[in-house]
DNA sequence: CGAAATTTTGATCACGTTCAACTTCAGTGG
DNA sequence: CCACTGAAGTTGAACGTGATCAAAATTTCG
């Protein structure tokens, strides 16, 4: 590895999707050096630009590393629900990418900075090295539970559990890349975002959100939340961790069939 | 391959999760072969009895040949949210083996009957054969977007459209493994098992069931369904077939690192 | 500074929950 | 075979939550 590409490394070293991996596997400098290799885009995105658009084929992946982007549907109806908000390590084209044409849109809330490939360029990595196609299942089972807790949260829990629900998960994706207090984060986005990712009215929510900070669970400065007393927030929340187990390393014999 | 093995892999071959992967993938018979060797478990679970249990450490992949299954979440405050039906071909253990401890209850809703291999047994084969990463990562995905379509569902959907978008996935995912007919299925639990999917309550989920009786859009006979224009209920339900793309073959030079 | 977006507050109303009773049906034992 | 039992389905009435619509207050940004 020469200079220029160690330089490089280094930056993408720190890239908060590699942290992300590192919380599944150990990534090896030759590791990391193979997944730079695929990275064929690097580019920022404009707040309110459209990143994925529904019905549309999408055959990459992107690795956001700055900013927030919201992936949702639109209803015939005019409604809107937001399925995942994008924060900086999450993926771009997931599962989007995998689908013939994209089932969600996905807009930036923020500028947004990110590097991509080709998904058949991960996918020929992933026949090389095993390794990446494990860590591809385990960020589309991480994925998965995301939206599983999404949907009891907009299925089972009232208004105030949502929210607390809502910035607890938040508070720890951001915690998970560095982007976050112990106690608090930036949150840039109107109480429109949050409102539609948790299936409330903007009234409803505001109000709700204003009973929070009467309570004095959260407070709330422009568009920084302060967590008063997280325990309680979690309780109320009903919010567990979650804590996806490390990759197993590979075991026995290698077969190359 | 012996007969005995070529037998086993004769009905294994007609397995509903087989049939699931090969809505991805071209499987060999040595791909079958595979597979089956991995199978240490196969069993019959009565109706009602706990497949996996929340809080719990679970380290298996387990496929139903037969029977329903419920994947959910019991809130403190009683209320249950179902996260997943779990149908013939599925996989449970998916994403609790992947987490310390299980996050959700599995109960059998009908005798289910499985087979199932310890989670580190597919893993290595993984390692040996990328291939399986890449379905393992295909599985994750769709389950990722069953459970976004859900958080759509129960955040911005009007009952008679949850219920509609529920009976249409059901049946399509039923008709992947060649358990419903053109229009209608067998629905084998109670509309408190509905209810608890949906976010409903079941006296309103009845009436709004009885609704789409009255107008004509479906027929319910004891517990089959049976579709009377299909189209229409798609357009209400805003139903849109899961369409993933085919596992992209290798391509390119093999590097074996 | 003016215009637009966002947050906040208020009043009204409908939808869906809750609780309760009643019906229907399947399974069981007398 | 029918009475009994418990689970599931159905219906009704009352209530409350959260939506809707509207407007004011505040902030952000060009």
């Amino acid at each position: 590895m020469n200079i220029v590409s160690r330089l490089v490394s280094e930056q993408w070293s720190r890239h908060p999707f590699v942290a992300r991996l590192r919380g599944y596997m150990t990534l090896s400098e030759g590791d990391l050096e193979s997944l730079w290799r695929l990275i064929e885009i690097d580019m920022t995105v404009e707040k309110r630009r459209d990143l994925v658009i529904d019905g549309y084929e999408y055959r990459k992946l992107c690795f956001i590393e700055e900013g927030f982007a919201a992936r949702y549907k639109l209803l015939r109806n005019g409604r809107r629900q937001i399925v995942n908000l994008l924060l900086p390590g999450d993926v771009i084209g997931l599962p989007s990418g995998f689908l013939d044409k994209a089932r969600y849109t996905v807009t930036a809330l923020t500028d947004v900075k990110l590097q991509g490939c080709s998904i058949n360029a991960y996918v020929n990595l992933c026949y090389r090295q095993p390794r990446f196609g494990l860590a591809l299942s385990w960020l589309a089972m991480h994925e998965a539970i995301t939206y599983a807790e999404h949907a009891i949260n907009t299925g089972r829990r009232t208004p105030a559990e949502r929210i607390a629900h809502f910035l607890l998960e938040i508070h720890s994706r951001l915690a998970e890349v560095g982007r976050a207090s112990e106690s608090g984060f930036d949150l840039p986005f109107s109480q429109e975002v949050m409102s539609d990712v948790l299936g409330l009215s903007v009234p409803h929510l505001n109000r709700t959100l204003a009973k929070l900070r009467a309570d004095g669970h959260v407070e709330l400065n422009g568009h920084h939340i302060k967590f008063c007393d997280i325990r309680a927030l979690e309780l109320l929340g009903h919010f567990q961790p979650l804590n996806l187990i490390p990759i197993p390393p590979a075991s026995g014999h290698k077969r190359f069939s």
